[in-house]
DNA sequence: GATGAATGAGTATTCATTCAT
DNA sequence: GATGAATGAATACTCATTCAT
């Protein structure tokens, strides 16, 4: 039945593509459980129904995968962010859709979410992931940039350090790929919407 | 049996005592750096300058060694916590407390902190652990009473589900670890300023 | 079967044996190059622009290319020496020419040479590779009868052990494929010429 | 039974050099005979009566001990060639015990001989192994001063190459590695004899 | 307390070969 | 004739752990 399948898609055109996408969806999933280093190449082809070495028929190695999923969502992630700081006018409304973007990114890619989150510290050592560190660098320079805008604009307040408070907002928006079920007791747009509430109107009553 | 010995040894205090405690220092530290399953028994005798079957001197194993480090990390900062909340009054006041306690462990205890921010979620699938789960849950049991009175009293808002309000600022003040340098620009204590002032006032000026 | 087949489409000649013979040429320059075993049956395909899997369509295994390629080059080694042997009369004449056969031998098919002499040692691990060794042993004995009939006629000197003597001769001629250049400073005929006056009158002047 | 020799060596002190002597001692037969890439960690293993994972215990890795093995051999023979070249005079004697000094090796390192003989071409394009090109080619400008002197006296022959007589003589002497069985028909005494009359004097009686 | 040698199970990767399309 | 996907066996190397000394 996957012969078919395949047969269907060949003729659609997309066939190499095919096989890569499937691979590559599990093998982010795994990565983003277990960790890419305690994900084994078999971890990956047993669940794709091949045997390990057969994976090499796809791809050069291990880390060509993590490196095609991660270009992949890295290069997604910065082109939605420019893309929201440059359409929009006012740092409040802006900072708003880059949350809410982040929240829909979680609930879209949760693999690849949490696959960054999870190896972002191990990645930045290694030379081949310098693409990774850079494109981290450019978001943050464009929430820096809508931030500092909103302080001088009188929008926000100036009393705390802006690169502080850029992570804090990241770090609380990003860590809840490890708790946010889809489908739970609060989805996606909810959670975003009690996020913003709390982060412009603040704890006090 | 390794226990019973274990008991004897620390009860005489002393060299044993103090060459275990160094050889978890110097596990930790690797531990929080590279990972714990990134982390070789070998790096861990390397740096202590000895070899890595000398290792099973002291400790029965690898696991044992993340077991004792996480078993008084998650020991001390259970009872820190329950310390303040049972000490406090005011919801508000508390909750201060309980952030300036965080940013002080991550500030002592960075290893250990660093060490469980990223080890947990693995953790958690290890029966051997649990003890850590559950720690995290009575410490977040702890948090969310406060919060939960803050609520009652009127003093907090309370259009924010409790439990999202306590993960954002859970996540926000313990990744910090991650960027937190001691002897930065920042020091801990200005940090958790920021952070506490945020916090209650919002983002809006 | 596949042999039968390997005939009809010889005799068909054309296109057919004309690719063969240029997957066969590509296969001697890497099999001299990098050696037969760490020739990889995709390097192969990769020279000759198609899929490792495809080269299977023409050839049975990678042996079957090895074995090809040497049957060919000690056939027509075996048939020149025999050649030479059988239609001299002048030992020294005859020696001389057997020389001269060899430099041109390596000067034509450099990769054949090379191929051989790296590979022969291990060629006479395994049976199927009999043939080579067979015709080894045949190239030899023309040369004995060469060499032995000097000695007789008193014109080369009989205190050196025949054997011996061949070894010396067959080793300084085929090695010179590991340093021998085509257009490099000295040529192949003169390199034979050289060769053949050391032997001849030696060292001493 | 390997348990007491183990404890008679180490009270001489040579304790650890003794276990890794014998596995140098393994591989450089091994290498010599199946080739280096041909021979596997395990096939050493296996001989030595360990798992091929103990192997890394002693060497950092396959190549490490090529490397000891190698550079050993170099320098010895690069070290006797020079002490022959420097102590000698007349240059035909330097060249007699130059030649003798070769059989002499060959005969007492014959696995040494072949493993450079066969690999050394593979070994030049590695970086690592740049030092074993350096040697041969200052053990080559050791010879080339003798072979230059002698013909500059008026002791050797004029119109040959010199570069080329020396690797007609190199290829001659070395690639006797690939017969010579020691306590066979001819002792290398016999063959170094043999082969210095034949160089000196040449073929013709 | 420490050494040094070894185990054994695992880990990514390679590669000749097969075969349906 | 060629492709693309897969096999299966092997390969170098890793690492927590054991244990006699």
């Amino acid at each position: 039945m996957a012969a078919t399948k395949n047969v269907a898609e060949r003729k659609r055109g997309g066939a190499t593509s095919t096989r890569r996408a499937e691979l590559l969806e599990i093998a982010a999933t795994m990565f983003a459980t277990r960790g890419y280093a305690q994900t084994t190449v078999r971890d990956i082809a047993d669940e794709a129904g091949i045997l390990s070495g057969s994976l090499y028929h796809h791809f050069a190695s291990k880390e060509a995968m993590l490196t095609e999923i991660l270009q992949e969502f890295m290069g997604g992630l910065l082109g939605s962010t420019k893309r929201i700081v440059e359409e929009g006018d006012d740092p409040s409304e802006v900072i708003d859709r880059l949350i809410r973007n982040s929240f829909e990114t979680i609930h879209q890619q949760r693999s690849e979410v949490a696959l960054y989150q999870n190896e972002s510290a191990f990645l930045a050592t290694i030379p081949e992931f310098a693409f990774v560190t850079k494109a981290s660098l450019e978001i943050e320079k464009a929430w820096l940039s809508v931030l500092d805008a909103g302080c001088t604009s009188g929008a926000f307040r100036e009393d705390v350090d802006v690169k502080l408070l850029y992570r804090f907002i990241r770090d609380a928006v990003w860590a809840s790929v490890h708790w946010y079920k889809p489908g739970g007791r609060l989805d996606h747009v909810t959670v975003a919407d009690q996020f913003i509430a709390l982060l412009h109107g603040g704890l006090r009553n």
